[in-house]
RNA sequence: GGGCUCUUAGCUCAGCUGGUUCAGAGCACCUGCCUUACAAGCAGGGGGUCACUGGUUCGAAUCCAGUAGGGCCCA
């Protein structure tokens, strides 16, 4: 029966996990008699482990919806993963060569079988650890992007966007890894911080029909000048403004090209002249396209030089290998100038670490410019509100320069992209959702109808993972299926989905502020295109989550921890009070392991609360006033603190919503009120507080629980009132109520007597055990007659009474305009005592002194408001009583 | 280089439209306690020129400008 000392959250957690999943608590529906509120997850990448930005995340959105369900709303958190095309096929291929078999030997089928193996195998290790938390997902809608309805929507809404307009196929630079042959993302490109060494070559081109006029141009890659389409000069360059509109003559190849002017072009870099290759450099791509410059791809996918260079003997060779033989050449030329020493940023592919090649490729895009109107200013009119603010600003900027989104990926994990290929020219594809349809299409759109399916080739790339993430909270309630989508329109049948209607739009989105243009900014342009409404009313950004170095938490660093060993060894409930302790919106958490620590220790003081309270023996005949105000006391102070919970709440302010619960819990539970009522040993307590003070340990537990789900349960269902299937997790959520601000007050001033007295008894080795007295001379009896009971108890008192006058050679101290005496024998050391008045009153002098610079400064009586002029009177007044009290008593001291 | 943002106690951060004893909290630190719920605990304590410089104002941590130094995003 003895509980035991120590809280054990191993005993615990399991368990009740279990039985909220069999009592399927988590499970929601559409119920027209509740309020919905709904959070759809950030699907975690499906080859993932959770890691410590995951525990964030996902413990803050199992408050808010552990929250919603107490407060009666029907709460349905949907999880989930996303395919993650390129982090899982990287898996899958690796997996592959560690059994000596090459992705090349594989054709595509081949290798999607290996890939859902593995997925089936390794795909749900994410979520079962997230049930380790204690997260109170909707298990059985469980989503993920490849799931065949969720593969459906996407090619849905490909073919969708298609049939608008809004996608195009198109020339685009992008990273090529020569090696691997294949396009690289953005993130998959690594530049040292240092830079890398290299030569930058200065190379002179002549001017056309001027004799020996030349141009020089500085460049780090020589061989890509025989894909020069032009020379371009900043138009402000005095330099060169007679150029602007001449010819220049390629070296070598002796092409003709234009001196082109743009702002682009930096004057101080390099000669201040520009080569312009468009196939071969992102910016001269750009510059190529607003000067309607040809393009001349010179460099082949493996890195070799082809024939449009116009060089017989560079063809066929590698690029640096050519780079050499240009060098060579252009100082046979004598067109080589000088060669100088140049620290660049070199970009290498994270896999092969050769060296990216920017490069020209056929690509499938999104026009985001329309699309994405209603989703900027849905964010500026706080239809969808951001949290912090702040990112308001850098989602404006996004969204006001959007690009458009390259959608196709060079790879085989994803959804395939629906064009279907019938003949030679670019031209010569139409896009459908099947290949029946593509191929009626393609027999239209062509005007053979001898065409058959054996004809269509299918597009060989898939999609971006974000174009199929950017439906998710659309999808995860099978939006976009069949019946529920109108083709014609290009809208959801609104009315016809019941979860839909009931969920969408989900009430808020907790992310990391590192994807907002990613994910976020496209699931508001998704929703708006398909629902003609937003998919959340509010994106809680968190932070990212750093060791207590402020460093990134990552593997290479090994200075992440094991979610899962943490929780192992201080409870779900510890670690997630630690990560929540510190971690304001938007700001980065400093996770340090003590934050758990400090959870784990809070766990434990709840649970000797409950043991102490459920230890006590209950006299039906005994009768005790003496507690009714402190039980008065509590109530309001509770509630109090209530109110500055939802206030927190309201604005996404979770750790100071834990705060205030940890220290109403801790300080005002623990430390005063149940100090103030706890019987003495062995001693029964009547019924009326015990049955109080059970009331008020569940009305915390039930504050406490969306933070910590289990202990809160735990004790909850341990209580002894409690019915068979009553369980905590569907318990009302206490409602703030009024409270007494007087009380409040009261008690503060009288905790702040006891403090006064446990310092002195401290200060001056006087035992907690040892009973004294205490004098009190004021003008106002009846302010300690609601509390002398409790400063009786809490400061170990025999005797409290009131004199009129002061008592010499007694211990001394004076709140506001009271003097309290502490009459004792042997400790009395006037020396110290003058000392602590002294202090005491330096402080009172100086506090006044600011004071009455206030009221005497004449443009402050005049202009203040009369409230804060009064309030200043009242804090002089105040303040001069307790100095003359102070200089009596040391006056008093000296003489005796 | 462009945009955004931050700088308050040893650390991490609150501090709302300027005005209540406004300079706060948690942790850490120091002192004393194994006091019959809890040493994963109890009681008490010290600690800050609110980055710097100027301005607005009767009054500035709070508003404005500049300087220095961090961070994030984009190029």
């Amino acid at each position: 029966m003895a509980l035991s000392k120590k809280y054990d959250p191993k005993q615990v957690e399991d368990r009740l996990y279990k039985q909220w999943m069999d009592k399927r608590f988590f499970h929601a529906r559409p119920d027209k008699d509740k309020k919905s509120y709904s959070i759809v997850i950030p699907p975690p990448n499906v080859t993932g482990v959770l890691h410590m930005g995951h525990m964030l995340n996902n413990t803050i959105q199992d408050i808010l919806i552990r929250k919603a369900r107490m407060e009666g709303m029907e709460a349905c958190w949907v999880p989930g993963t996303d395919h993650a095309s390129i982090a899982t096929e990287a898996k899958v291929v690796g997996m592959l060569r560690e059994k000596g078999v090459k992705k090349s030997d594989l054709d595509r089928d081949r290798f999607m079988e290996h890939a859902w193996e593995w997925k089936e195998k390794y795909g749900g290790i994410i979520l079962e650890q997230l049930k380790k938390l204690g997260a109170s997902c909707d298990w059985d809608r469980t989503s993920f992007t490849m799931d065949p309805e969720y593969y459906e929507a996407v090619i849905r809404v490909f073919v969708d966007f298609y049939k608008k307009g809004y996608i195009y196929r198109g020339l685009r630079m992008i990273n090529w890894d020569c090696e691997a042959r294949t396009a690289l993302s953005n993130e998959e490109v690594i530049y040292k911080e240092e830079g890398e060494q290299t030569n930058l070559f200065y190379i002179r081109y002549q001017v056309k029909d001027e004799d020996n006029r030349w141009v020089i141009v500085a460049t780090v890659r020589p061989e890509t000048i025989l894909g020069d389409t032009a020379i371009a000069v900043n138009p402000h360059d005095e330099r060169y403004k007679d150029l602007i509109g001449k010819k220049v003559l390629v070296p070598i190849i002796d092409r003709e090209i234009p001196v082109i002017a743009d702002e682009y072009v930096d004057m101080e870099f390099g000669t201040g002249c520009l080569k312009i290759t468009p196939a071969h450099d992102p910016n001269d791509y750009e510059i190529g396209l607003s000067h309607n410059l040809p393009v001349i791809d010179t460099i082949n996918d493996d890195g070799t030089l082809n024939e449009k260079c116009e060089v017989e003997k560079y063809i066929g060779l590698d690029r640096f290998k050519v780079r050499k033989l240009v060098v060579k050449d252009l100082e046979d030329l004598d067109q080589l100038v000088k060669v100088e020493a140049f620290n660049t940023r070199i970009g290498r592919s994270e896999r092969t670490d050769s060296i990216v090649e920017p490069k020209l490729s056929l690509q499938w895009f999104i026009k985001m410019k329309e699309v994405s109107k209603k989703a900027l200013e849905a964010v500026e009119t706080n239809e969808v509100s951001l949290h912090p603010p702040k990112f308001k600003n850098t989602y404006r900027y996004w969204m006001e320069n959007v690009r458009d989104w390259c959608i196709s990926r060079q790879l085989w994990w994803g959804h395939r992209i629906p064009a279907y290929y019938y003949g030679k020219d670019q031209d010569d594809y139409v896009v459908a959702e099947s290949l029946d349809e593509a191929l009626s299409m393609a027999r239209k759109k062509s005007g053979n109808d001898s065409l058959t399916a054996r004809d269509l080739t299918q597009d060989e790339d898939v999609l971006d993972t974000w174009a199929s993430s950017w439906l998710w909270p659309m999808q995860v309630f099978n939006g976009l299926g069949n019946g529920f989508f109108d083709k014609e329109k290009g809208k959801i049948i609104k009315g016809s989905n019941p979860d839909l209607d009931y969920f969408y739009p989900t009430n808020v989105l907790v992310t990391a502020p590192d994807i907002l243009f990613f994910w976020v900014a496209r699931m508001i342009i998704a929703g708006y295109e398909y629902m003609d409404e937003k998919p959340f009313k509010d994106v809680y950004l968190t932070g990212m989550v750093r060791d207590i170095k402020r460093r990134k938490m990552s593997k290479s660093l090994g200075n992440s921890p094991d979610p899962i060993e943490l929780i192992d060894e201080y409870g779900a409930d510890g670690v997630r009070t630690g990560m929540l302790f510190s971690s304001p919106a938007g700001n980065d958490l400093l996770f340090d392991i003590k934050l758990c620590e400090q959870g784990r220790n809070f766990a434990n003081k709840i649970w000797n609360a409950y043991r102490l309270i459920d230890g006590w023996n209950v006299d039906e005949s005994l009768v005790n006033q003496d507690h009714d105000i402190a039980v008065k006391w509590f109530e309001s102070k509770m509630y109090q603190s209530l109110e500055s919970v939802e206030d927190s709440f309201s604005k996404y302010r979770m750790s100071d919503a834990l705060l205030a619960i940890y220290r109403l819990i801790w300080e005002d539970f623990c430390s005063w009120y149940l100090e103030l009522i706890k019987p003495g040993f062995e001693e029964p307590i009547d019924k009326k507080t015990y049955y109080a003070t059970q009331g008020f340990l569940e009305n915390l537990m039930k504050i406490l629980h969306p933070f910590m789900p289990f202990i809160t349960e735990e004790i909850y269902r341990n209580m002894a009132t409690r019915q068979k299937d009553d369980f905590i997790i569907k318990a009302d959520y206490p409602k703030a109520g009024n409270y007494d601000k007087k009380i409040i007050e009261e008690a503060d001033e009288t905790f702040g007597i006891i403090s006064n007295i446990r310092n002195i008894r401290n200060s001056r080795g006087i035992s907690q055990k040892q009973p004294i007295s205490l004098f009190i001379k004021t003008t106002n009896k009846d302010r300690f007659s609601t509390f002398e009971h409790s400063l009786k108890k809490l400061a170990n008192l025999e005797e409290i009474k009131f004199v009129d006058e002061k008592i010499p050679g007694t211990i001394h101290f004076i709140i506001k305009t009271d003097e309290f005496y502490i009459p004792v024998e042997g400790e009395f050391d006037p020396k110290k005592q003058i000392e602590e008045l002294e202090k005491e009153l330096a402080y009172t002098k100086g506090f006044l002194a600011s004071i009455l610079k206030k009221l005497n400064n004449e443009n402050f009586v005049n202009n203040a408001p009369e409230k804060v002029v009064l309030n200043e009177e009242k804090k002089k007044s105040d303040a001069e009583g307790k100095i003359q009290k102070l200089e009596e008593s040391l006056k008093n001291l000296k003489s005796s």
